[in-house]
DNA sequence: ACCTGAACACCGTTCAAGT
DNA sequence: ACCTGAACACCGTTCAAGT
């Protein structure tokens, strides 16, 4: 009752032309929501900064919400691909350094736009989080579970997907706990995840 | 420019009536979302609901988001109330008897009406959590102090202020991930999050 | 195949008028 | 002092008409 439309595109575009109007109306949905905050994300507005009409915005996506969740599959892939390659660098290395590879590229994604981020963030919640995010979610975890595989030893439980499901809802509590009080110090908010982290996954130094 | 409006109740009901009638248009607001979630919470369902004209609602609330404010505020006392009174329970206590008592707490509040509360803790995070809420916030981080400070030997670091604002974040974290995922079972849910803290403040065990 | 924009339903908020 | 409800501005969404 409350999804009677679904957040998927509506459309595949199948020309160059609409594709570069998706492109458009993404970029633009994305300039919106993080200058204006959830006040101002209107569609009209959308579309007036795309530069197309309401229409095309409704050809492409079948509501708002949509558009919302296309900005949260852009950002949770992009997240996805910066922490893959974290891993890559921080398979090998002790926990501490690992792990300060991974809690930095987090950290750096988030503080890069951080209104909007964080807006997506909360988005993401309102929306039901397993919507169009999930898959991506599923990899970063498989990605997490793997890296923490390598270091049985130090960790507290051999559990490694519950750690790796707790450890991400840690992190993120914290980073967005931040990010809404309006810390942007980057090395700072890095060296408390970590810590917190630590002495979750591994127990006290 | 985001907040013309305060969230502060415009106008202190100052005889019985009126008194009354706050009271009828919050009930009523709670209902309303709780029952229909943010998409029906709208300030005429809510009127309705409660039996006044929509005049009525906005002689006493500036706007819809001072409705969601105040429930906010409502429940916060709530919850601050109920774990207070786990905090004298707990005092004396072991760390993980104590802990049990107060995330048991924590875990019954939020799942006596888990739609509303978790909206209402989606809605804290995008007024900017800080509006109305601090103070309770600031009681309950302190009482939660105090109770760490009984627990001087078994932590992990002696900043219990930070213990205390981390410790509360990873609750909300885990909690709200639970009611997310439609996660009802209350006695696992305070398992696992009594097991998260203390990893968290104690080590591994 | 893609785009346009007037039109419709609905929601937040106000305010002149009532008791 | 408190309440009412029509009225206004604005937003999400649709759809007939265009290229």
């Amino acid at each position: 009752m409350t999804a009677q439309h679904p957040l998927t595109p509506r459309r595949q575009p199948s020309q160059r032309r609409s594709q570069a109007t998706v492109e458009v109306i993404l970029t633009a949905a994305a300039q919106v929501l993080d200058r204006t905050g959830l006040a101002g994300f209107t569609t009209n507005a959308v579309a007036e900064r795309a530069g197309v009409s309401i229409g095309s915005v409704y050809q492409y996506f079948p509501n708002k919400d949509a558009i919302t969740a296309a900005l949260i599959a852009r950002s949770s892939a992009s997240l996805r691909t910066a922490l893959a390659s974290a891993i890559d660098q921080a398979t090998g290395q002790p926990l501490h350094t690992g792990l300060t590879l991974l809690v930095r590229a987090a950290v750096a994604h988030q503080l890069a736009r951080p209104a909007l981020e964080r807006t997506l963030d909360q988005q993401e919640l309102r929306l039901g989080l397993a919507v169009a995010d999930a898959a991506n979610l599923m990899l970063l975890r498989a990605d997490l579970i793997r890296f923490l595989d390598h270091h049985q030893g130090t960790l507290t439980s051999p559990d490694h997907a519950s750690l790796a499901s707790d450890a991400l809802a840690i992190a993120r509590a914290l980073i967005d706990g931040a990010a809404c009080r309006g810390e942007l110090d980057a090395q700072r908010l890095e060296r408390d995840v970590v810590r917190t982290l630590i002495a979750f996954l591994a127990g006290p130094s």
